[in-house]
RNA sequence: GGGUUCUUAGCUCAGUUGGUUAGAGCGUCUGCUUGACGUGCAGAAGGUCAUAGGUUCGAAUCCUAUAGAACCCA
């Protein structure tokens, strides 16, 4: 860009069209690629791969920025960075509404067949797949987008049927009839983790059971009455004295003829409903156990759809368990068999991805062990191989860890990785390996696809597809992800890059906030309160946003946000575009030269530069403990107060001087600076720091400053006597502003001030002068307090206004009687700890040596006020 | 029921191993077309750190209990 032309630039940062042009140009001059290289160290991120259903939310986007953060950061640092990016096909997720579109369009699955189904997802793959990546381009992540993988990709397909068959050859992988988790939508077991609680209004129905032989009833109460119907037993518990003369007896189950026994087991709590319980040993994981524990029969009651099955009575045949429930209540009631309904809320464990309450269901299913694996991969994170942030998250993981129970991993679906065994026709023997059997017309192969996890498990090493470039990069470094997939993925990936390829898949996890609107609820497709971040995008800018969600997310703990507070955001980026536009415009008329940038430097120039090693130590220390937002926080206050507000207009009086060689060097300086710190913003808000990076002096093609040298921390330019040198010349500053303030001068009205301070130097005058709009600056150690004067006390001076005419003199009394009031305040606090003899005693020497000198401060500023305030006239 | 986390200014939140006068942004009030920025500048007001105990010379910070909130697992 023409630098020339910078001052006609819009003097309003604008985004639009800024990022998308370096968006462009990173991918072009591949900015982003990373190559295996043994020369330099690799640093490695994996996408946690977005669901190709997916579409970009608040999540995704603090999620990324946090890599993007990494990546760049260490790319700089001159690490090889490789962020692998790519998708997941979401068995479920996706089945589902590939079969909900095909509906639409009055085809059904079953009709068109396995093979046709699978193209239709493919097809919609292809279309919709790739939405969420764009978006996230949007977002300005650094990713290599040359290494993008998907989960059903040739190579990883392959590598998750070899992992199949390794596993089942190992004797980790088993098949058996079970009680599992079944979505009747999808028609699909799923996982323990995919069933999710929600607390849910219903009823408690009582009803008589009579006993068998007698006129007696049993009274049971239950929230799901149709499943009588499956119904073989009623269990008491052995203690309760009500029941204990019915144990062994036998119940004339309604609506059924049957006769079913009852039993005594301690699962049965006496306390709740009437303290009896039918069992269903079928539909219920409990009633499950028990019929296990007592020989009870089984019966299916269910389709696969959640539909009555011909083991029910005629009448209830065919009818949606909801519908047959109803129905069983009015034949109940009809007999007088119902004894009353009661309103009950109770936790009902729902289908994710289906949306309705998953029914337990006993089907044969694929299962992995997980003692063995399980114990190494908890190993790993109590040892601290792996590392949590924050690191509570152990104690979670521990927990879940120490009582997993075995994996299901099949599913009653087609999109996915199909299980690699074979059924022999005849001899119903089983084959499993990563090829068909020879003669695979004797076979056939089983239905069922492996559970999604059980294919992204294997994401951290196995997107890596050849054995240079596993090795270089993997372990990787770091992976961040929602605490909620845990359990799901990151305990899992550990088993894996353990068992697979013996190492850990990753050293450091950052566990992200979650991101909640301003009622603090979480945000939701279903809630409708989530913004849609590509509006945020355009309305404020993707560097705007990043910033904004860093900023509000401190580590481990939620954050509350909401559209407006991106202001933030925009408001610093306007800042940074403008100090830089300041810098440019002087730019036009100041020659900058290397050769000249240490000529007339004097104590601002090394406050500066001790303030940013400062900062720069700091900024690199909270990256390193994950603390993401104090490292912003910091270049935020840093570029805010220091830079712009102090150091830019202290340095006006340089640029405006007459002197080439004053102006020049202190250009030179500033936008060496102003560089340095575009350096350290550009991780968090990448784009405008390219801009402006670009604009600040001519590069190279395909230069970037993702690519130029991070800067290093000079310690030798930190100084605390400089720091308080500075500090003495802010405080004049700050305390003539206040004064101005309090005692409403107008800004046009130019003052005389004068200091009585022992050692003052002279460099100080020009700067308070401009500063605080002084016309002269008077000091010298015995200075005569002038008469009609406002005043004030400072480390090391006195200052005074000489106000003829303008003071109110009473105004300035209760000014000073106000300040000497918080300062005698603050010494009391400061005396009833140093006359504490066990304060003086116990404490540290250097905090009671604090402590004198708090006290010498301020009775020596007490003692100049009083004084002031004495001779005021 | 078990576990994890939280409660600090009107709002949203920082506050790292106990040791400044508890900070920031937004909002509020006052003033400002100061030759980068009103998406800005200067100044100010505003907090018994949820409550009650305890440990300590010293607690927002550590411990216990209570109240309230969120999440996870049963």
């Amino acid at each position: 860009m023409d630098q020339q032309n910078f001052a006609d630039i819009p003097k309003a940062y604008s985004p639009q069209n800024v990022e998308d042009k370096w968006y462009k140009y990173w991918l072009e001059n591949n900015v982003f690629h990373s190559e295996a290289d043994d020369s330099k160290n690799p640093y490695t991120i994996v996408i946690p791969p977005p669901n190709i259903t997916g579409v970009l939310h608040m999540g995704h986007i603090l999620n990324n920025t946090i890599q993007d953060i990494y990546i760049r950061l260490k790319r700089m640092q001159g690490f090889n960075a490789c962020w692998v990016p790519g998708t997941d096909h979401a068995s479920i997720a996706t089945e589902v509404k590939v079969i909900n579109d095909l509906a639409k369009r009055g085809i059904d699955k079953f009709e068109i067949g396995r093979e046709e189904f699978l193209k239709h997802c493919y097809a919609w793959k292809d279309k919709y797949g790739g939405i969420i990546i764009e978006q996230l381009k949007k977002l300005g992540v650094s990713c290599d987008w040359s290494r993008e993988r998907f989960t059903m990709d040739e190579h990883y397909y392959s590598k998750v049927v070899d992992s199949f068959v390794q596993l089942y050859k190992e004797g980790k992988i088993y098949r058996g009839y079970r009680m599992v988790n079944w979505c009747p939508v999808s028609k699909s077991a799923i996982s323990d983790e995919e069933v999710i609680p929600r607390e849910t209004k219903g009823s408690l129905w009582y009803i008589k059971y009579p006993v068998a032989g007698s006129d007696e009833f049993l009274i049971v109460a239950t929230t799901r009455p149709e499943t009588m119907l499956g119904d073989t037993g009623v269990a008491v518990n052995p203690e309760d004295e009500r029941y204990k003369n019915l144990i062994g007896k036998n119940i004339e189950l309604p609506l059924t003829g049957r006769v079913i026994p009852i039993f005594a087991d301690q699962y049965v709590d006496k306390e709740f409903g009437t303290g009896a319980v039918k069992v269903t040993p079928a539909h219920d994981f409990n009633d499950y156990d028990m019929a296990m524990r007592h020989n009870l029969e089984f019966i299916n009651i269910f389709n696969e759809d959640a539909t009555t099955n011909h083991n029910v009575p005629e009448e209830f045949r065919g009818l949606d368990r909801y519908e047959c429930r109803k129905k069983v209540v009015a034949r109940l009631e009809e007999f007088g068999l119902l004894v009353k309904t009661e309103d009950y809320t109770n936790n009902v464990g729902y289908s994710e991805r289906g949306g309705v309450p998953i029914e337990p269901y006993i089907s044969e299913q694929w299962f992995m062990k997980m003692d063995e694996l399980s114990k190494s991969a908890l190993d790993a994170v109590t040892e601290g191989q792996v590392r949590f942030h924050p690191s509570h998250w152990v104690k979670t993981y521990e927990h879940w860890m120490s009582n997993i129970k075995d994996w299901c991993i099949s599913r009653q679906l087609w999109w996915g990785h199909r299980i690699p065994v074979w059924y022999h026709k005849d001899t119903k023997e089983i084959y499993c390996n990563t090829l068909p059997p020879a003669d695979s017309e004797n076979w056939h192969q089983d239905e069922d696809v492996l559970d999604t996890w059980a294919s992204s498990w294997l994401w951290a090493h196995d997107v890596f597809t050849n054995e240079t470039d596993q090795k270089y990069y993997y372990p990787t470094d770091l992976l961040v992800t929602a605490p909620d997939i845990i359990f799901f993925w990151v305990a899992r990936m550990i088993m894996a890059g353990q068992h697979f390829m013996k190492d850990i898949p990753f050293r450091d996890v950052y566990f992200t906030s979650v991101i909640r609107d301003l009622q603090g609820r979480k945000m939701s497709k279903s809630l409708g309160n989530s913004p849609d971040p590509l509006d945020v995008i355009r309305d404020y800018g993707a560097d705007a946003m990043r910033f904004t969600i860093i900023y509000l997310a401190p580590l481990g703990q939620d954050i509350r946000f909401s559209v407006d507070k991106c202001e933030l955001g925009r408001n610093f980026a306007n800042k940074i575009w403008n100090a830089g536009r300041f810098l440019l415009m002087n730019a036009q008329t100041i020659k900058v030269d290397e050769n000249k940038k240490n000529l007339h430097r004097d104590v601002v120039d090394d406050w500066i530069d001790s303030r940013f090693t400062g900062v720069l130590n700091e900024y690199n220390k909270a990256l390193d403990r994950f603390e993401i937002n104090n490292s912003i926080k910091l270049v935020y206050s840093y570029v805010w107060n220091d830079f712009c507000d102090w150091y830019v207009e202290l340095i006006k009086n340089k640029l405006y001087s007459g002197d080439e060689d004053v102006k020049t060097a202190a250009l030179t300086r500033a936008l060496d600076l102003f560089e340095k710190l575009l350096q350290l913003v550009h991780p968090f808000m990448p784009f405008i720091t390219e801009e402006l990076w670009h604009l600040i002096k001519p590069r190279v093609d395909g230069a970037s400053i993702s690519l130029a040298a991070f800067p290093a921390a000079d310690n030798n330019l930190v100084s605390a006597k400089v720091e308080e040198r500075m500090n003495m010349l802010m405080d004049i500053i700050t305390a003539v502003r206040n004064i101005r303030g309090e005692m409403n001068i107008p800004p046009s009205r130019q003052i005389q001030l004068k200091l009585k301070a022992e050692e003052f130097p002279e460099e100080y005058i020009n700067y308070i002068k401009k500063l605080a709009k002084a016309e002269s600056v008077e000091a010298t150690p015995s200075l005569v307090k002038p008469d009609k004067s406002a005043s004030a006390v400072i480390a090391g001076c006195e200052l005074f206004i000489p106000l003829e005419g303008i003071i109110d003199l009473d105004e300035e009394r209760k000014r000073l009687q106000k300040e000497i009031q918080k300062m005698e305040g603050f010494l009391t606090g400061v005396e009833k700890k140093l006359s504490n003899e066990s304060f003086v005693k116990s404490a540290p020497a250097n905090i009671v040596e604090k402590e004198k000198e708090k006290r010498a401060d301020l009775t020596g500023k007490l003692e100049k006020l009083r004084d002031i305030l004495s001779k005021l006239s």
